[in-house]
DNA sequence: TTCATATATGCGAAATATTGAATATATTAG
DNA sequence: CTAATATATTCAATATTTCGCATATATGAA
């Protein structure tokens, strides 16, 4: 099978992973390296406790996220922290999509990020 | 509604909308500025028209292609060529994951996109 | 007009993802 | 040990995507 084919396959799969606003949020709260338990996870994002883990464990599974376990603390960090700077990247592509968004918004977002 | 919830949102879509191996390959075969029609875009992907017709108009919706017709021929092209360029760098964001893929593959691609 | 080509759209079935709630496990405190 | 806290897992309902195929439209050729 051809390079070409095998990759877009893996770039599809973490796209998909990518692809939900909690997940996001929830990269860009372990910013650069800043570890948190799932507790603290989810207190900044208003979700949960069950739906956090659950998100948590697909990006473990595919291997954005790692577990540091320190008693009944479970810490999760990004195995590489440059994937949260990628992501803020991506914002400079919404700037041409239509209506709902204004580039005030982008901006915010991304200072509050960053 | 804070910001970060809405860039998330936003992000999320695009995400979703390259969560396909078959529009990233698309995304890829159009890069700088390349512009191509349908025909030419299922070929090269080996992908039957209706199927290519249907991932264009997804991307066309989400603002990431634009189309120009001539005659019978509707050529696509990438609004914001960039798109294409860092995409190739979450290729870099690949290398850690498990097993299936080797680095030789992930160069491989990168050259033959690039 | 009729035919062929290029592309788009609609539809239903199958596969996948998301959600909230319930339950399970592990750890520490008392 | 028991109770409380932190986290994980499971489950079923629902929603969303994907896929292949059939059909529709639009253009140009004869």
């Amino acid at each position: 099978m051809p390079s070409r084919i095998i990759v877009a396959k893996e770039l599809a799969d973490i796209f998909k992973v990518m692809g939900h606003p909690d997940r996001i949020r929830l990269i860009e709260e372990m910013r650069p390296g800043e570890e948190k338990d799932v507790k603290a996870l989810a207190e900044s994002l208003g979700l949960a406790g069950p739906r956090v883990s659950q998100h948590l464990s697909l990006l473990r599974a595919y291997r954005i996220v790692e577990e540091r376990r320190d008693g009944r603390h479970h810490y999760y960090s990004l195995i590489q922290p440059q994937i949260a700077d990628w992501i803020i990247e991506g914002i400079d592509f919404l700037e041409v999509r239509s209506g709902n968004l204004k580039k005030s918004q982008l901006t915010e977002a991304k200072k509050l990020w960053s």
